[in-house]
DNA sequence: CTTGAACCTAACGTAACGTGAGGTTGTAGC
DNA sequence: GCTACAACCTCACGTTACGTTAGGTTCAAG
């Protein structure tokens, strides 16, 4: 009852001058991140003014992104570089927007190839999303050279085109997937046009270089061996491409 | 025992396949993601190529960053829009990444104040990190032509002398915290010498402009009825300094 | 003395699995 | 047929930082 501040808060006043909530300092409490140092004969929570001071401290550290585990460690360490872990974090953080922005922009590019179309399926969002699987990761396999030679290419096609093939793809895989599981023979007339289609594309992609074009199918050879995407289907569709090509070559 | 592929792969092979642990695909199974259509008479989980499918489909999604929640919905759904959806998608995520990127020049800016300095201790980067909370804090208080002068002003004084004194702002109210707690009279010759400095820096910032001299007294007293940061121990320190510049006035 | 606000503890729920524990099945070699 | 050993099975707890009841006690005002 002194006319100084009342010397210690209970927890509904401590919250509300924080903005945390009651749970979070209980929770912080049962952690031992916070233990308020006294408490009334009743049991409830007193915090004195040094109380409060750690609950700065760790609001500021939680501000910078720190986990309460990370906090604790700070503030019960004695001696303690603030820039070595303010580097070490910033590092983290910074592979994490990284992945975030891959993952936008992956996203950005999705949306800018279903854009052009009116309305699609899950299945052809999700044949979009393999195209796109696939030519990230065909590109480690090409030299800088090769890449060099396929983005020149891409500038001269210019960017509508290039949307327009980019979204043709996922059409056209999902039709052949289509006459695989039908069971179509791979000389009938609709596999023939297919096929013909397929390889347009994929010339117009490498350009009819066999330099890249040996690339391609190197990979396809790696990628068998290497754990992870399901290559399994598309090795399938290649195959049933190259079935039909064969079969155009002596029709009968 | 067919020639054909082995039709139906058990959860090891399945997961080798894919790069997904056991585990994963168990858990899958047991949120009714992907349930493997057969099983063994002894229990063991078959996949069949359809299975096998969908979990192709589940991947390419997760690729999106979807959440398993989401990724059910997506497939269950049998009309679906892709591109709401990846809008939607898109929209959270850049939201993620502008407050990640924040974080990042917050913690970019603090780690730049510490390096002018050698080694420091947990109080004076919690110190620095306050500084820069209630900066941002004000920033929103000023009007675009006070934000403007303020810049100006920082443009004038050059980046170095910045941050020498946002360098030495944490230094200084530490010292004055310390003279606080200790009870040291307003009057006395040290605090008499940290409180001068104190406004020799406040006058740096606002350039003696008294509009923006008003705008951060009057901050100070908005904040009071703003729930959040502890902006009680700043208010003491505050007081504190004026009681010092008051008992300069009248020295005795 | 009552009532309502504020407090207490305890316990479950979240997302997407990792990591055992403890038991059954499949298969290879002897 | 026996014995390993790999691969499979089903629980079930741990992870992060709290939110959200539920059921009971204490405080402050009228």
């Amino acid at each position: 009852m002194e006319t100084r501040q009342s010397a210690a808060l209970k927890v509904g006043e401590l919250a509300k001058q924080t903005g945390l909530s009651v749970r979070t300092l209980h929770y912080y409490d049962e952690i031992g991140l916070l233990s308020p140092s006294r408490r009334t004969e009743a049991g409830h929570r007193l915090y004195t003014a040094g109380d409060v001071d750690r609950l700065r401290q760790i609001n500021s550290l939680r501000y910078l992104g720190a986990s309460l585990e990370e906090i604790r460690e700070i503030l019960d360490a004695p001696d303690f570089s603030p820039r070595r872990v303010i580097e070490q974090h910033l590092a983290r953080l910074r592979e994490q927007i990284k992945l975030q922005q891959k993952l936008c922009d992956r996203l950005e590019e999705i949306a800018a190839r279903l854009s052009s179309k009116e309305e699609g399926s899950a299945e052809e969002l999700v044949q979009t999303v393999e195209v796109i699987r696939m030519s990230e990761r065909l590109w480690r396999y090409y030299t800088p050279e090769q890449r060099e030679e396929i983005e020149e290419r891409g500038r001269g096609l210019g960017e509508e085109r290039i949307r327009q093939v980019e979204a043709e793809w996922p059409e056209l895989m999902e039709q052949v997937r289509a006459e695989m599981e039908a069971g179509t023979d791979p000389s009938d007339e609709r596999v023939q046009r297919l096929a013909k289609r397929w390889m347009e594309l994929v010339r117009e992609f490498t350009g009819g270089n066999p330099e890249i074009e040996s690339s391609v199918r190197n990979v396809w050879r790696q990628e068998e061996t290497i754990h992870g995407v399901d290559t399994g289907p598309m090795r399938e569709m290649g195959e049933y491409i190259s079935r039909a090509m064969a079969a155009s070559k002596k029709p009968k």
